[in-house]
DNA sequence: TGGATGCCTTGATTTATATCAAGCCATAAA
DNA sequence: TTTATGGCTTGATATAAATCAAGGCATCCA
């Protein structure tokens, strides 16, 4: 990990746009903006283990950010992903417990950290901000409900089929989708083996999805929502 | 769904201990409380559907309740189980959206049920009440956190006994647990089959676990522990 | 008392995914 | 240029869990 240095523009108005913040007056916002920090952790790095105490919160301003469970034998199991705009650690810093999760960097990776008693403070003085906190963690709530139904679909074609209509764009005719991260990551993402990505990814072909390096491909959208409800090949 | 009743003192005081109202003068308690009802369902009765308006939230009084997706071909994943005293509906609520899942009983089940609009005007009158809702959210975070673990598990052995440590009373000697859902129920929960969920215990027989109707024995729960983590047979 | 019924268990078989192993193709380094 | 290196793909095999099928044993009701 590098060192704290004080938030750029960029960095101020990414924190801005976040939820927990967006409602604040100027005076009480740049107060919070001028005790935050930034850190950069590059790839691989621990951001914290489970058990540690939750004293910061975190917004990812560049990189990827894999919350995860490592078992007793050091296999990791992928809890949630973050990239940029997003943040984590806003439920357990409220609690002023431990984090349940340990925290990675999956590459180099830039984040804004904000101290949890400082927030805390400011909570109290505006009762404003605890409903943008509430919207973050409601929309986290919403993450992980959406994280427990991949896991609960039936095959590894379901899944995949279910995490490329989530990441794609809407609309309904063809439609093109860079792969928001590299395809281990979303393997280890899906519950799944990279041979068993690969394998589906193949098969998909059949249904006119065609995957090309970064870049995947779907010639008929709604016939992927079809094979996600009904039972196919 | 039998009509909407008023809370009887027990109702009231498990409303009271929910963390969203713990902290509330008895005035703005009681006006809470004497707006929401009681509702009662059968087994097997929907609650609400995904996609219906959020217009309230729930604390269970007795029964269970399940939040799962029901796929197009009509499969019941479950997402979540609720008891006594546990709510949901917490965080819909507060985004006022509709619901991302469906819910519905799996025993005959009653229900303290609380208008979301009546709430929101009463949390903005008292911004303690955000907080309740915040903790109660973060547990929310929480049990969803563990139930993807859970999922994450990398066999049957490994999710049977993560459920059983989940669910076991603390202490380390040799431990007694009633089974809180019924077999099949919790063979869903952790997304295997009733036969392998039976299989699974058999073979717990060799750890020294042993299931008699609703009974779990555990004689040793650190060999239980140390059997989550490392790998065994 | 004698079925029903629902839930659980046990066995046989099939199937999907993990694992093991090798090779490919980028990009990066020597 | 050659030589690593890491990520991805493809094939062969092993294995865990699903599925199909039958039977046991409660509880409930006629």
């Amino acid at each position: 990990m590098h060192g704290s240095f004080s938030l750029n523009p960029e960095d101020r108005a990414l924190l801005r746009s976040n939820p927990v913040f967006a409602g604040l007056d100027f005076t009480t916002f740049e107060n919070i903006a001028s005790r935050s920090g930034v850190v950069t952790y590059g790839k691989g790095e621990q951001i914290f283990q489970a058990g540690d105490r939750a004293d910061h919160f975190f917004i990812v301003a560049s990189g990827i950010v894999q919350l995860y469970h490592a078992d007793l034998d050091g296999v990791e199991k992928t809890v949630n992903l973050f990239r940029r705009s997003q943040s984590f650690g806003e439920a357990v810093m409220f609690l002023g417990r431990a984090y349940p999760v340990s925290a990675q960097c999956l590459e180099s990776t830039r984040l804004i950290r904000v101290e949890a008693k400082e927030l805390m403070v400011r909570i109290r003085e505006n009762p404003d901000m605890a409903f943008g906190l509430l919207a973050a963690m409601s929309s986290h709530l919403r993450m992980l409900v959406d994280e427990i139904t991949l896991l609960r679909a039936p095959s590894a074609l379901h899944r995949v089929a279910e995490f490329l209509l989530r990441h794609m764009p809407l609309g309904d005719g063809p439609q093109e989708l860079e792969l928001p991260y590299s395809k281990t990551v979303i393997a280890r993402q899906l519950g799944i083996t990279p041979e068993v990505l690969s394998r589906t990814f193949a098969q998909l072909r059949k249904h006119d999805v065609t995957v090309e390096r970064e870049t995947v491909t779907i010639a008929d959208i709604s016939a992927l929502h079809r094979l996600v409800g009904l039972d196919d090949d």
